[in-house]
DNA sequence: TCCAACGACTGGACACTGTCAACTTCCACG
DNA sequence: CGTGGAAGTTGACAGTGTCCAGTCGTTGGA
């Protein structure tokens, strides 16, 4: 067993009672007791009830950095389309992470990931782009990402225009509806 | 007095908490208190805990789609912008509607606000669109709005990105980056 | 070798929460 | 009248987060 191990047994379980059934009625006694530990043993691992989202975020925060980088390394085509992928499937993938990691009682950083996708923006508009068009680019990039992610995982989206298959493909035919991917290759007008 | 007043008293009570500190610690024995009444009188007013999120959701999504529809009737260009913007400025006038109303535990319906912005997409795209296309942009738009307004309501943009002075210019100029607003202006491929 | 410190864990206690149940009040309506 | 139901009351219970005082086993000097 390693150094800690309840520590991440404890953690594994938290994150999939959030992915099934949301942060709500997430219980440290419960985690405790599935665990096989008493009620108190978790406090030895982390400070607060809160303490336990903040790991779940850190270790999110660095799984979506890992899916972004390797987006980006393995995009055969544009970079942007790319990191938009990565993040929707990071989110389907990992719900129980995603869910937590914006929490506004948390102001987790995710600092690499947001550095990565300011990155590719600025390549891809240009050396002439303002700081005010970076910004905004960035942000519309950011918000789409999000967004989808958020309706995908939380569901509301598929109620209202029916089952999707395949998410990949469907992730695409979003990006392509808008004009944040693949810039390069458009005329400047 | 209304026929019911401490129902509403509850709910606007409750509203006020989660637009300050978000939903999580939210008591219907402390919302009892603070009316004034035992800790039980809520209960003839809302099933749940539970139920009262319903409630608020409801009361959230009617107000959204007033202010969508109001957005479009007087919207001097592009209806789509205009939505957009509403959407966002819903979502930050309303913090404690728009954090619950999306919850997934939830399934609230809100159906009139999707089916206005898929009338929007509709004309925008004029009468050759597929189904395919008019769903794909549908979710672009509401996608882009959706994030945009969850990354300002629970913060990590201005966290990354600085404050935000003017909101409506940032969203304008977010949207003027994204491929989504004024299609109509755009000469086809 | 001993012993002191320490981290991991246990169990008890407390205030607080959601919720069930039984009771009172009061008003509308036959 | 009276009777039924809605609104509100108090009491009780299990479950929860968390503070506090312990109990181990290990480990690092002396």
């Amino acid at each position: 067993m390693g150094p800690s191990d309840l520590r991440q047994t404890i953690l594994d379980s938290a994150v999939a009672h959030i992915a099934e059934r949301g942060p709500d009625g997430l219980s440290f006694r419960r985690l405790a007791k599935a665990a096989g530990v008493s009620h108190q043993a978790p406090y030895h691992h982390f400070v607060d009830r809160h303490g336990i989202f903040e790991a779940i975020s850190d270790e999110g925060f660095a799984m979506l950095f890992d899916a972004m980088r390797r987006a980006i390394a393995t995009a055969d085509g544009d970079p942007a389309a790319a990191l938009l992928e990565s993040y929707v499937g990071f989110a389907l993938e990992h719900r129980g992470h995603f869910r937590v990691m914006f929490r506004p009682d948390l102001c987790a950083s995710g600092g690499q990931a947001f550095d990565t996708l300011v990155d590719v923006v600025r390549v891809s508009l240009g050396p002439d782009a303002t700081i005010d068009e970076i910004r905004a680019r960035t942000t519309a990039m950011w918000s789409m990402a999000h967004g989808l992610a958020t309706l995908l995982v939380d569901g509301p989206l598929e109620r209202k225009i029916g089952p999707i298959t395949d998410h990949r493909a469907f992730v695409r035919a979003v990006a392509e509806q808008s004009g944040l991917t693949a810039v390069v290759d458009r005329p400047a007008v």
